[in-house]
DNA sequence: GATGAATGAGAATTCATTCAT
DNA sequence: TATGAATGAATTCTCATTCAT
């Protein structure tokens, strides 16, 4: 699935190796940055010889493009649990933003490299990887879709709101050190759904926002 | 304000000059990322010679201190226009996020650039500028009081509120991509506004979000 | 005869393998330089594994020195060839340029290569090229000899008529890309002994290259 | 005329900077070969900062260029002299040939290093390489057809001529191993030129060389 | 103040060679 | 014998920064 080019026969041990240098590149490029990391910090954070890094890989880039591979697959198995287990479209959308928040929790480095240096990419990989993660919002979509169809919520621009949600995840990485201390991740989870699902007003329809023509 | 060594003693031009360099690296860094764009290229297009770029900066890095501390200026400006003109808090609210929207779309670039490339800044501008992002925010939690004192707001955790919300503006440079076509600026602005004041919920309290033990 | 080490004991098969590496050697090193070929691609190329290849040289600059002496043993047998069967020293002579033509009309590429590139052999091999050089210059010295004893050349300086020979004749891999479309290889090996017969000169003598003090 | 790009503005400069590149680089790349002779070696040799060697040249490769350049203006230069100062035909080509050789005397390191290490060089500098040496070539053809318009040379297929009196000259440079100690310069010359005069028959006439069918 | 030539540390990448299996 | 994974020395080139003019 993936065609960063190896030069190394044995597939389980492309898999492995190529495990090893994900994990040290997420915590190499989160300490330092992706530039200023160098192949051979890494390699030896990897446990691997800095020759034979590439036999695995094709470019330093190659590796940010693999952490998202690695990140991608993550979430993509997590959300298909959660969407295979629970029938109920608002429960699931529910546990579907527990679980977001539960891998962000354990990979928040990762994410965050993810959007600082995945700009880096050339056009293929970076094309890619903005499908992957199309496709990753995509299963908000279904799920708000679900809801609307039950009558649960009421119509809205749902790629907008799918975009909206995981941002507001995602802020729990991006605006760490602003948030951390006025809340910690379950209370996150709960503010945000609740802010998704009531919004602010005291009563509903007091406030109609009107289409506006511009200043 | 700025503590950006200069040997150079015409304060106005020190402006200036800086200026130049600070328009000239929003556009570089957002095309070539910071890394790839060189000082060389950077001085012609700044229209400043080589070596002279050092009499005005300390180090490559203080540019994109530079860079924050310019929309910042531009940030406060705005904001800070709007409370001063506006008294009914909802509406000051409405009528910040539209001036934010505003410069985000005229700035979307150099929004951008801050949320990839800050983080190679050192400790002490790294904090300066955490400090007046912090400052920013600040002024959304001001109105966010104020609307709930004055009964138009349900009690909310006022820190959290203003970050999502400003999370949910940036949205539209951080996810350009998955956002454009389906909905302008304008409607932006208004669907966020919608989501934030009344949520998605068809029925107001039919789904209370409980504090939740985590799995 | 060669003392290039080989940890196989199976000698046939050590002649197999090696002829395999030199034919490959040839295509891929006048393909891409010696240095830019790799010996990866070479063991593809050779139908060898990459280890492999070590068992039967010792180094990349081996290799080298391999193509020269399968070259050399070509070029060895048949001069032979043509001493043993020819009688008159001027035939003689013709038939070797003829002979000589044909090696290097099939193997341009690998006499090309061995002007270019055996420069980087170090001393010991080195020598030993020299001298099979040498002794293949010499067996044209042999038969200017016969030519001058039987009265059919005037006395001249043998050992270098006898390199002007091989040089013109080397020539027309050399300068290649000006020559070709000027003289086909028949043409060219005509050419070249009218000139080192007769001269350009209308008539013998009129013109005497006198000894001269330079300028 | 040359366009090996450059950063540097001053063109008297780039004239006397590139030549000391050149120089050290003829010195340095015949005593290691072009490959092992590092650019910082170079830079030492050539006592300027390796960085600032890249703002004479764009790389390594174009070193090569700039030696063939310099020599093939020197040997203009050269042969411009001798044809311009000399009328009469035959004594023009000797004295071309005698100039040659002076040249070659004093960068007998630098033509070889054309021979074994400019077919290293990409496209587009290796056709104006060639070109350029052609052009030279052409020098000789020039004269040859004086010659024969005068009467005083046979007719004669002059390319081939001019390339095989050219290749002779050079022998001395290619072949000087097996030639030194059997003859010095000045002799050299004589031979080559008593060669191409006269040739090597006793009698003219005796030996036709016949057109003859292949084998 | 401005110019642009010079410096040199530093990094990614390649590949001949080795060696365990 | 053969395979192919691993090693690590070595090299080109880039570019932020300095400094003489």
């Amino acid at each position: 699935m993936t065609e960063i080019p190896t030069t190394i026969k044995n597939e389980k041990l492309v898999q492995k190796r190529r495990e090893q240098i994900v994990l040290a590149a997420i915590k190499l490029f989160s300490e330092k940055g992706f530039h200023k990391a160098t192949l051979r910090d890494l390699s030896k954070e990897a446990r691997i010889s800095h020759g034979n890094i590439y036999d695995y890989i094709g470019s330093k880039e190659d590796i940010l493009f693999l952490i998202h591979e690695f990140m991608a697959d993550l979430a993509d198995n997590m959300l298909n649990d959660v969407m295979r287990s629970v029938v109920d479209p608002v429960e699931k959308l529910r546990q579907m933003v527990r679980s977001e928040f539960n891998l962000m929790y354990q990979w928040a480095d990762a994410i965050l490299l993810i959007y600082q240096e995945t700009h880096i990419l050339s056009k293929d990989p970076l094309e890619r990887l903005l499908k992957r993660e199309r496709d990753h919002i995509a299963k908000y979509e279904l799920v708000l879709e679900e809801c609307i169809e039950q009558g649960a919520f009421r119509e809205f621009n749902i790629r907008i709101v799918a975009n909206l949600i995981k941002m507001m995840i995602d802020s729990w990485v991006l605006k760490r050190w602003d948030l951390r201390g006025y809340a910690n991740r379950l209370e996150m989870e709960r503010y945000i759904l609740d802010l998704v699902f009531n919004g602010l007003l005291m009563e509903k329809g007091i406030f109609v926002v009107k289409p506006c023509e511009d200043s």
